[in-house]
RNA sequence: GUGGCUGUAGCUCAGGCGGUUAGAGCGCCAGGUUGUGGCCCUGGAGGUCGGGGGUUCAAGUCCCCUCAGCCACCCCA
């Protein structure tokens, strides 16, 4: 083996696929039924997007993009992320001109961030999200989140944790922020490094920092709650309410603070014990000053990105059964080279009627075919030998139970429908 | 990007202080059944011991580098 594929990348096989399908289905369903269309945007996107939206001090644009330059020395970027490039879309195909609010959905896209990889957290991974422009309503952001909730209890996960905070719009973010620098600033020489830095950068992250000096300057610091505007304290309290409504328990948690430039007022994290390190499975807010950076007119907006492989890792701890991969109709058996051709024929016309059909191509013995069939695994096999050439059958088995019984050839097809329906 | 653990057959793993042809279970293939799966029995294929370099008479085993996976940071889905 001398070519592997890129490191943080993995293989879907189809013996994984089964799996894929059954989150993306349910995801497709759930959108449906809160009328979210899905889209596709381009994998690629002009890097400024992330630069602009993302911002230019964010861990991501600052070292997890892949960054290229094509041909003609455009710099292109792999999406580290999904938000941005559908509010691009939104202005770029005239969305604010459809009724509003309007309302979006990507199921499965390919993601790149450059980073290190561990279980759950990959070089290319993949999304489930959504997002809504168009309007300011807390009842959006209370549909979003349960719409996410929603989704993961279908695909049959369960003891999540739904943290909820408010981080306000950008005037009382800055008092906040000079609050929080009035706070630690006396404290400022024994904070470790990475903290030093967040100081200037972004205070916010003071917070969260889960080192033992500085969680205890934490401690005391003003809560962002406290700094709330009117506006803005009176827009989570409305999305509690509608959270209740929707019974869906949450904690607020006031160290949540979401890592892009973006955000404005409502934050939330979806996160469950088994995902351990980086437990969170699903992460989204509202930003009601995107589509102004990039141009459009002020357009409020919410939405989540939520982690495939991250889900996947979760069913796969809980032990939660899927739907095992449908199996085959019917495995044709032929007997001597003479009933091969009678056995294609046979085979296409199985299919054409919608049953699925195999046989075998290596020639195999009789045992061995029946060995393949039973491993497929197939509902019946149908032998055909020189027997039943002569008297124009086939002999139809059931696998299950072994019981045969000899079936005009002409009428198999139609024995097989009834059969397998 | 930092620190740590791991890396033997398709999979899960054995291989005392370096010593001849590297093993097991499962899976795969074939036979036991001149035309019949699952269970059982017998046999077979399959390994650059992650890769490269070094020490040594001798390296799966010791040392260095490298790659990959995992864990903790950082950060995030």
């Amino acid at each position: 083996m001398t070519m592997k594929r890129p490191r943080g990348t993995a293989d879907v096989t189809p013996g994984d696929i089964a799996r894929w399908r059954y989150i993306e289905d349910i995801a497709r369903e759930v959108c449906h039924l809160y009328g979210y269309g899905e889209i596709i945007t381009p994998t690629m996107e002009d890097t400024e997007l992330f630069r602009r939206t993302v911002g230019e001090t964010t861990d991501i644009v600052e070292k997890e993009m892949y960054t290229f330059e094509d041909r003609s020395g455009r710099s292109l970027t792999l999406r580290p992320e999904g938000t941005a490039p559908t509010a691009r879309m939104y202005l770029q195909e005239n969305l604010y001109s459809v009724a509003q609010p309007v309302k979006l959905a990507y199921v499965g896209c390919p993601f790149f961030r450059y980073e290190r990889p561990q279980a759950g957290r990959m070089r290319e991974y993949h999304q489930f999200g959504v997002e809504c422009f168009g309007s300011a309503d807390a009842a959006v952001d209370a549909e979003v989140i349960a719409l996410a909730c929603d989704f993961l209890h279908r695909t049959g996960v369960d003891q999540l944790q739904l943290g909820v905070n408010s981080i306000g719009c950008p005037d009382c973010r800055n008092d906040y922020r000079e609050a929080l620098r009035d706070h630690f600033e006396p404290h400022l020489e024994q904070l470790c490094v990475d903290c030093q830095r967040r100081y200037e950068v972004n205070p916010l992250r003071l917070l969260d920092c889960k080192r033992e000096e500085c969680g205890d300057k934490a401690a005391g610091a003003p809560s962002m709650l406290q700094y709330l505007c009117g506006e803005c304290a009176a827009h989570f309290a409305e999305l509690r309410e509608h959270l209740e409504r929707f019974g869906l328990p949450h904690e607020v948690d006031q160290t949540l603070v979401r890592g892009l430039d973006y955000y404005t007022r409502t934050v939330f994290e979806i996160t469950h014990h088994t995902l351990g390190a980086h437990d969170v499975v699903c992460g989204g807010g509202r930003y009601d000053g995107l589509v102004e950076v990039l141009g459009g007119d002020p357009t409020p907006a919410v939405g989540f990105g939520l982690g495939i492989e991250r889900l996947l890792l979760i069913l796969e701890e809980e032990e939660i059964e899927l739907p095992s991969v449908p199996g085959l109709d019917c495995f044709i058996i032929y007997i001597g080279e003479d009933a091969k051709g009678a056995g294609l024929q046979l085979l296409q016309e199985l299919r054409s009627e919608g049953i699925s059909a195999d046989t075998d191509y290596l020639e195999r013995s009789v045992r061995a075919q029946m060995r393949f069939a039973d491993r497929y695994p197939s509902r019946f096999a149908v032998l055909l030998g020189a027997d039943e050439l002569e008297a124009g059958v086939v002999t139809l088995r059931d696998m299950s139970d072994g019981s045969q019984q000899s079936v005009p050839r002409n009428e198999l097809t139609a024995v097989l429908r009834d059969a397998v329906r």
